[in-house]
RNA sequence: GCUGCUGUAGCUCAGAGGUAGAGCACUCCCUUGGUAAGGGAGAGGUCGAGAGUUCGAUUCUCUCCAGCAGCACCA
């Protein structure tokens, strides 16, 4: 074998045999490295230390030192493990796909019975078992036809398919874990016992389709979360505890804010509270649009199926439409209708009024426009996802050489409005065109140009969500994270050819002729609803003052300090501030522990001294410190603090 | 929509084949208390809905509805 020359991170550089593995590396280095060693990196590839290596290369010996590497083995190796030690328990269950994910990793199971969770213990303490046998890993590469007919032989079809998936070109690697077997592209650790044995708990069982396709059998998917060791867990843990507190489902109840009901699924009863958040947010969008160039329009809730049908809704959309089909006794006519799920067909109408010319566009067009979908009922969440709620809807009219102007105009307009309402950060993704979609090639290259430009020249590089753009234009998504790192789409770009065409949207160009417009559909918020359960879960409640629905209660100490509560009340509300009074006969602890729960930002108490001295005992919401102000100079500052950031 | 789990007082939850309990919240009384729950009394439930088994069902079975987790969906 010819030699090769392997350099160390530290730019030495040695000579081996080619073929030589990482592990041999690492034996030649030091025992005690080798030992430790768990994988290696060889030109930024992970690589298992029984692989060989053929050429030239840069190599690193990884250890449990280094979390990237550690992390990604130890959550994989126990995929493993966990399918080795369900194959022990249950040996008729058969195996398939096990992946890394964050956090932790799962893996499908197809077994006729459902776990319980006394199952799920049951498979922990077998995986510590196996843990604690420090069973070699071992792996080879198979011919196909062989893992084929061994995987046959074993009654494993779900791997049979796997297989046949693969493409020719790549190798079919085997792993064993002790005696038990996976299909796996690798790389593993040394043996079983490297894995932390006190660093991982299987967390949940739930289903998941065989390759992700709602057509094939369900699984049962098991997840498990794994570190480095056993205090990593524990503050993982800890902070899934934190984050369940956040949750806006349950900060909606405490804050008396909003509730649901059987009778309306997926539809929300705003309460005093929930609504004026609701409001506050909406009169800041409607200044911020007028101020970013739009006009306001509203349209209708029940259309008529025709208007659907040329939109191409009722043949695309039909099974996510409320459809109204009034009692014939009492039609006037016999029409069969829809409540809008969207608002671009309407706005199409309104913008088809009178001619349109070039010099029109771009027309900005917005509506907080109510919409209706019929939104699968496993998909409904508290009232993020729901089946009534209200965008902040705007479609831009333009010509295709506006699109990009026009994208980076929104994206202005998104960034500046986010940053407003505390969120600093928040990720873009860009969805390119679909195998099934309208319009020609050339037109996407041009939009999906459109889109890239502008969101680069905005300092943004999109992640790429490809083939996801909708059949008729390619996309934008800006997305926020909820209390547990969920993912949720709020604002979005769209470009769409189609539409227009569809319901006939016309200009009159410079040159006389009939042009068609492209639209832009775009939302900053998403949807109001969405976006305020985003808003409470980031806050954990504690809104920014001029967002909080009751900014200051004002408590009495004494029942004669209750004329001054009064005072107070009148004089900031006159200032603009929501204020209310507190003066039951509580003590002032237990005033200050309700409005404290019920996340009131400011917390005035006024007792005796107070009311001699004109001033008020100021107690902010996180701080146990107080301190004593004059009425008057209280009365500025809050309502210096309750001016939404757009007038301030 | 699919798989699994759950549904008892306004909230959080306990309970058992013989028609129900706690804490908090609520109402009243006592208490006027200085920054995260003062004391006492009282009221409050068709045990998610319907059907079946049973002498008897809120408890067991089935169907439906809703919620939760995940998957699929998300113009």
């Amino acid at each position: 074998m010819a030699p090769i020359s392997l350099t160390f991170p530290d730019d030495n550089a040695r000579d081996y045999e080619a073929g030589i593995t990482p592990a041999q590396v690492a034996a030649d280095i030091s025992k005690s490295l080798s030992k430790k060693a768990i994988s290696a990196t060889v030109n930024g590839q992970h690589w298992d230390l029984q692989w060989p290596i053929d050429a030239d290369a840069q190599i690193a010996i990884n250890t449990m030192q280094d979390e990237a590497p550690a992390l990604e083995l130890i959550r994989h190796d126990l995929a493993h493990i966990m399918a080795r030690a369900v194959q022990e328990i249950w040996p008729d269950v058969k195996v398939t796909i096990g992946p890394v994910i964050d956090n932790g990793w799962y893996y499908d199971f197809d077994r006729a019975e459902p776990f319980t969770p006394e199952d799920l213990g049951a498979i922990e303490k077998k995986m510590r078992e196996i843990i604690n046998k420090r069973d070699p890993v071992t792996t080879e590469v198979w011919d196909r036809d062989r893992a084929i007919k061994y995987y046959e032989a074993n009654n494993e079809p779900y791997k049979v398919e796997l297989i046949e998936a693969i493409p020719g070109s790549d190798p079919i690697r085997m792993y064993w874990h002790g005696h038990w077997q996976d299909l796996c592209r690798g790389p593993h650790l040394q043996h079983t016992g490297q894995v932390p044995a006190d660093a991982f708990k299987l967390m949940s069982v739930a289903g998941a389709y065989w390759r992700g396709d709602s057509s094939r059998q369900m699984l049962q998917r098991i997840y498990g979360v794994a570190f480095q060791n056993k205090e990593a867990l524990r503050a993982h843990l800890t902070m899934l505890e934190e984050a369940a507190k956040r949750d806006h489902r349950k900060l909606g109840r405490e804050m008396d804010l909003f509730h649901m009901q059987e009778e309306a699924p997926g539809q929300i009863f705003w309460h005093p509270n929930g609504w004026t958040i609701y409001t506050q947010l909406q009169d800041y969008m409607r200044r911020q649009q007028r101020r970013g160039g739009y006009v306001e329009v509203n349209t209708p809730q029940v259309v008529d199926r025709r208007l659907w049908e040329a939109s191409g809704h009722w043949e695309k959309y039909q099974e996510h439409m409320f459809i109204v089909e009034v009692d014939e006794e009492h039609a006037r006519e016999k029409s069969v209708n829809a409540l809008k799920p969207m608002n671009c067909p309407g706005h199409v109408q309104v913008y088809n009024q009178g001619l349109k010319s070039y010099r029109d566009l771009p027309l900005r067009m917005a509506e907080f426009g109510s919409c209706n979908r019929y939104e699968p009922s496993g998909a409904l969440h508290g009232i993020m996802r729901v089946r009534g709620f209200t965008q902040d809807d705007a479609h831009i009219f333009c010509t295709e050489d506006q699109i990009e102007a026009e994208t980076a105009r929104f994206i202005d307009f998104l960034s500046e409005i986010y940053r407003d309402l505390g969120f600093a950060e928040f990720k873009v993704l860009f969805s390119d065109r679909p195998e099934t979609r309208a319009g020609s090639d050339e037109i996407w290259d041009k939009a999906e140009n459109a889109l890239l430009t502008a969101t680069r020249a905005a300092g943004t590089e999109p992640g790429l969500n490809p083939g996801e753009g909708a059949f008729y234009g390619p996309k934008l998504e800006f997305v926020l994270t909820d209390a547990i790192g969920r993912d949720w789409q709020c604002g979005t770009l769209q470009v769409d050819f189609v539409l227009p065409e569809r319901l006939d949207a016309t200009y009159i160009g410079a040159d006389g002729d009939k042009h068609r417009p492209v639209m832009l559909h775009r939302a900053v918020l998403g949807s109001f609803e969405r976006f305020i359960g985003i808003l409470i879960e980031e806050h954990a409640g504690k809104l920014p003052f001029w967002l909080a629905p009751r900014q200051v209660v004002v408590a009495s100490i004494t029942s004669e300090a209750d004329a001054y509560v009064a005072e107070v009340v009148e004089a900031l509300q006159k200032a603009g501030i929501r204020a209310e009074a507190d003066i039951r006969n509580e003590k002032i602890n237990y005033k200050v522990r309700e409005h404290s729960v019920g996340k009131v930002p400011v917390i005035l108490a006024v007792g005796h001294r107070e009311v001699e001295d004109r001033t008020v005992s100021v107690r902010r919401l996180g701080e146990k410190q107080t301190s004593v102000q004059p009425l008057a100079d209280i009365v500025a500052s809050l309502g210096a603090d309750a001016t939404p950031p757009d007038l301030a």
